[in-house]
Parts: structure tokens; sequence; C-alpha cells
DNA sequence: GTTGAAAGACACCATCC
DNA sequence: GGATGGTGTCTTTCAAC
């Protein structure tokens, strides 16, 4: 599916996905239309879901990022995705997971408000664990 | 710092980085050269930290996606964080965070021998919870 | 998969408002 | 801070190998 040069050229993208094919192509010894086309190949099987950024969230007013661990009884499962639909643009990741809590959001709410109003609501149908975002290191 | 428009522009970037400045300057109603030009400012005050992909883990071989909260003591630290550098290409983001754990590990392991040799390591300075990615449903 | 060439699109720069 | 126009470059596409 996909091979060593493919995992290389993704390598290079994901450090920076606004590389030129023609700087990739010396990386990986290919000619920039080889490289293209495995680009293009790897974006239509799906392997590539999505260009994307990585933003300073404290920069971009999101002071409050998180992780929220949830606890769902399943009767509540289609408030709780609305309650999810209706915060989607502070919930940047959304995971079904393994262990005493059956969901983990990863988020980042503007402020203390934005996110006390979320907590309420997720509440009534839900426990949850909330976990602050110190600081990324690596 | 970052006006309406300039989050109209990150928000467009976040659907996909490739974007086409031209379309961007549409989507804004502005010129392609004073979208570039902001998308530049933000670059330099590094409120874009990174252009990157999001890839479907599974295609490219990496089938335990994973969470790890870390308990660690201080002393260990040093040594924790030369294993967290070792292990640096399985871990996607390393986060410091509040609760009864003070690390979370995002991750994505090719095998569970590759993420049994990581914990193993982990444990001798450290308690750990594991918790595996079941899917992501966003 | 490579090379080479051509067309088109795009980004960048300087200038001006 | 934004718009316009010119220049250079990259990408893409096609050909033939």
């Amino acid at each position: 599916m996909v091979d060593d040069t493919d995992i290389k050229i993704l390598y290079a993208l994901n450090k920076n996905c606004r590389i030129k094919v023609n700087q990739i192509a010396e990386i990986v010894h290919l000619s920039a239309p080889a490289v293209a086309a495995r680009i293009a190949n790897m974006e239509d099987s799906g392997v590539i879901k999505k260009y994307t950024l990585e933003l300073d969230l404290e920069k971009v007013g999101l002071h409050r990022p998180i992780f929220i661990q949830v606890s769902l009884h399943e009767d509540n499962h289609k408030k709780y995705l609305s309650l999810i639909n209706e915060y989607r643009l502070s919930i940047r990741h959304h995971y079904r997971t393994t262990g005493d809590m059956n969901y983990l959001i990863e988020g980042a709410f503007h402020d203390n408000e934005e996110l006390n109003g979320f907590t309420i609501k997720l509440a009534k149908i839900a426990n949850y664990r909330i976990y602050d975002v110190l600081s990324e290191e690596i």
C-alpha cells in the first residue's frame, strides 16, 4: 500500500506540507512528476486525510486548552453527540477509547466562561474529568 | 493581534492549508497579496506554528493509536525526556497537564511489540495508564 | 519511472492609493 | 493596511523513451 518512499514523502509533508514537490523529489531521489503522482495516489486512497496547520492556541485567543475524559451512559448518546456538535469549533478531536471513560475530547476554549457553559451541559448527561494542558513539551 | 479576517484565513487554512492564496482572497474579499501578507505575518509572529497533515494511521501501518497518562516523579525527569526522545517518531504530542497524572502522551505505535517495548522502559521510571483509541468520531 | 518542453497558474515584488 | 501590474518561478501536462 505505502512503501518506504511514500513514508519518506509523508515525513517531509508532515514537517511542512507546503514544501515544493521539487524539494521532496530531491529528498527521496525521484523526479518531481513521480513524487506528485505518489502524493495524488495517497490523497485518493485516503492515506492523506487532510492538509492542515498547527496554531499557537494562546495567540488566537484560545486560552483554555483541555482534555476531557467522558463516561457516558449510552441512553444519552444522541444528546451527547448533539452537544459535541454544538461545540464543534472548540473541540478539535473526539476519540472513542478503552478504559473507565469511553470518550476523550481534545479541545481549546476561549475562556473559562465558554468551558463552563460546555461542562454544565455535559454534566447533565455524563460524568467527566477535565485535564488542563499546561504546555506542550517535545 | 489577529482580527476577524485573520481568523477566517486560519479557518480556511485549517480545512486545507494547500489552498491557493487566490481562493482565500475570494473568501475574505481581499486581494491575493493582502492575504499573503497576513499569512506571512502570522507565520513570523508564531501564530501559525506549522503546516502539516492528518494521516490515516491504520493505512500507514500505525495500528496502535493510544493515549498514555504518565505520573512521574521529578527525579526521573531526565530519563523520562530521553525516553520520550527515543520514541519521538511514535509520539505525536506530549503535554504537561493538571490532574493526578502530570503528562499526557498522544502516540501511534506500529504494533503491540513496539508499544510493549516503550511501556517496559516507561514502567521503570513512572506510573502510567494507557487508553486505546478505538475510533475518532466527529 | 524518467526526461524534456510548453502552457498556465501562482507567488512575489515594487509602486501607488 | 490594501490594490494593481509585471516578473520570475513552480506545477502540471504531455510527449517519447
